[in-house]
DNA sequence: CAAGGTTGTGAAAACGCTACCCCCCTGCCG
DNA sequence: CGGCAGGGGGGTAGCGTTTTCACAACCTTG
């Protein structure tokens, strides 16, 4: 159990050190065979209870833990899955991680976590090195690569689920927000509140989230009857910043509005503290509602009322879809899982003034 | 290149399916051995200018992917740390896991994700699985193990950072902050300002950094001469309810104090609401002071005074030690690694009233 | 031109496990 | 009492790599 290494050192001296314990000494030591041994530790085939004994005595003596290399090169099986994401700073994503996490734990998958700063390079870096690595499946959030170029790196042989990103349908299996159901929540807050001059904040183009959270409010004003005034819409970039040099435009065109629905928290909270500098109260002059129910925002001033996103929920789903299928028990055809988001009504939103 | 494998569907059809290609398969396109095809993927030894081309066409045209399980089988080198903490929707630790992230990213490692809910029982089995997986290195961050049970888990082996948290010297390498010296800052950032009368929140008793904050806190007011009112010393537990309820017994005892300084901006955060509630205003009648600086402390109105975390850095350099370590570049003789606090001030400190 | 390097390559032995195949018992049934 | 089922366990062939070791062909050099 012990195996000689020598150490070359100055006075070239000689010195056992100990060696990764093998499924061998344990059945050397336990007077078995490995297959035996193997038996015993995967309830595979019958053992007497005499030797069942034995061995397991054996394995504690040596405090012999399986080499799961080993064991994954013959089976073929990792038990691990990749989770790959843009930037793990990012406040949205830990939440999502942790759901993902521990389903992942309750089915003894382990995770491996890679991050693509949001680069397409590094995804296909990452997906080659999860390929590599043989891991049993794979969680993508919030990529930017296309998915026949996933396919491409990553092969076809490796369950895939991606998770808060909308998809081409039929592509691959997805887990994701109503975005758009989520927008006319918002906006019928808003609207219920006597509401109708509302201004939307919104985020970067050519994001599909964007697109659709922007799809929910122009729908909502269509419902309402009331004519989409192109000048209330302004580009944000799911930043602070953003949101202030969005209000910063409408006050300067000195357009009338009484609400602004932002397509993010971080915006809201930079279009109130914009709204705030120039002389306005929130919500007394402005109403305004935010986007994902981010921790910060129950902790500004005035306290966001926003549209919260199961974020949890969704990454537990999203490893339950992805694992269910790795075991066999499930399978990916690719389809779309929606959650529904939930109004979060706190300080920032209130009747217009008169 | 592909093999046959049945598949008994109903009607008992069999299929082609791609099965993962192999280095068998690319040395007999090549026309070369396994062994030439190893030489040329890894640049060991030498190999015929022509040769290496076939080989790399080869690999190109089957879209090769060396697998990773089985190199590591026999280099016993998995080129992937683990890395363990409590929470990751933790605020605090994402941006920990960030600096390890990118470092092993740099040195072409993969990171394995591990949560333990800070259960010792869960630590263990995470410690188990790591030790399982022949991981290269761990990094424990903020766990609650005992050093020699760690130990007793992982083996001795597997070479080990410890992030933020406090070991009894000798027992490992630990990369963590100067507590005491940001407790230092902290008051010495009040008492300039002009307050004498200061209250502590301190942290949960039992961990070594609430010791360290706490400890700075009692040395600070020893070097200012003044007598330590026990009276002043809240025990809480790093939540905003905890700082709530000790501003609540500070002024049911109507003790008198112009400043706080809590262990941690969570903490802060709930005095500062106890206080607002019970019209006292900040920093106008109290001053209130932080730790850690978490993204929450810039936007809470009024915005946190606090001592910040090098966190990032911190994660980057625990994930330099414990590869250099791996790698053999360098060792993990026991020792400390501390990082420098830095005061930020914001708008919840000013000098007292008169 | 013989002796001794280099360079380029293949065969085959690990790495630590699981799974398959086989053998030896023992007990039971016809 | 022979046959056979089935429990219990050993031997060993892979899994897909890397890494010796061996060897052939070629190039030096004296």
């Amino acid at each position: 159990m012990y195996r000689r290494r020598w150490i070359y050192g100055q006075s070239c001296v000689s010195v056992y050190i100990l060696m990764s314990v093998t499924i061998r000494e344990v059945a050397r030591q336990a007077n078995v065979s490995t297959a035996t041994v193997s038996r015993v530790l995967n309830g595979s085939g019958p053992v007497a209870e005499s030797t069942r004994l034995r061995v397991t005595q054996a394995v504690v003596d040596l405090a012999y833990e399986p080499n799961a290399v080993a064991r994954s090169l013959v089976s073929s099986a990792t038990h691990t899955i990749g989770i790959l994401l843009p930037d793990i700073s990012n406040p949205f994503f830990p939440e999502l991680v942790k759901g993902v996490q521990l389903l992942a734990d309750d089915r003894r998958y382990t995770l491996l976590l890679l991050n693509t700063e949001a680069s397409a390079i590094r995804e296909a870096s990452a997906l080659s090195t999860l390929r590599g690595k043989r891991v049993d499946g794979v969680v993508m959030v919030g990529l930017t690569t296309r998915p026949e170029q996933i396919k491409e790196v990553l092969g076809t042989e490796i369950p895939v689920v991606v998770l808060d990103r909308a998809m081409r349908p039929g592509s691959f299996t997805v887990v994701r927000l109503d975005h758009g159901r989520g927008a006319a929540m918002a906006m019928t807050h808003l609207v219920e509140l006597g509401h109708r001059r509302i201004a939307h904040v919104a985020g970067p183009r050519g994001l599909e989230l964007s697109r659709q959270r922007t799809g929910g409010y122009r729908a909502a004003l269509r419902r309402l009857g009331e004519p989409a005034d192109p000048r209330l819409l302004l580009r944000g970039d799911f930043s602070e910043l953003g949101g202030s040099v969005a209000v910063e435009q409408l006050l300067d065109a000195g357009l009338d509005f009484t609400a602004i629905f932002a397509a993010n928290d971080l915006s809201a909270i930079g279009a109130i503290r914009a709204l705030q500098t120039h002389g306005l109260r929130v919500p007394d002059d402005v109403s305004v509602i935010g986007f994902d129910d981010i921790q910060l925002a129950g902790y500004v001033t005035p306290a966001l009322t926003t549209i919260r996103q199961p974020t949890y929920a969704m990454g537990r789903r999203a490893a339950e879809l992805l694992i269910d299928a790795v075991e066999g028990t499930g399978s990916l055809t690719p389809r779309t899982v929606l959650f529904e988001p939930e109004l979060v009504v706190r300080e920032s939103t209130a009747p217009p003034a008169r």
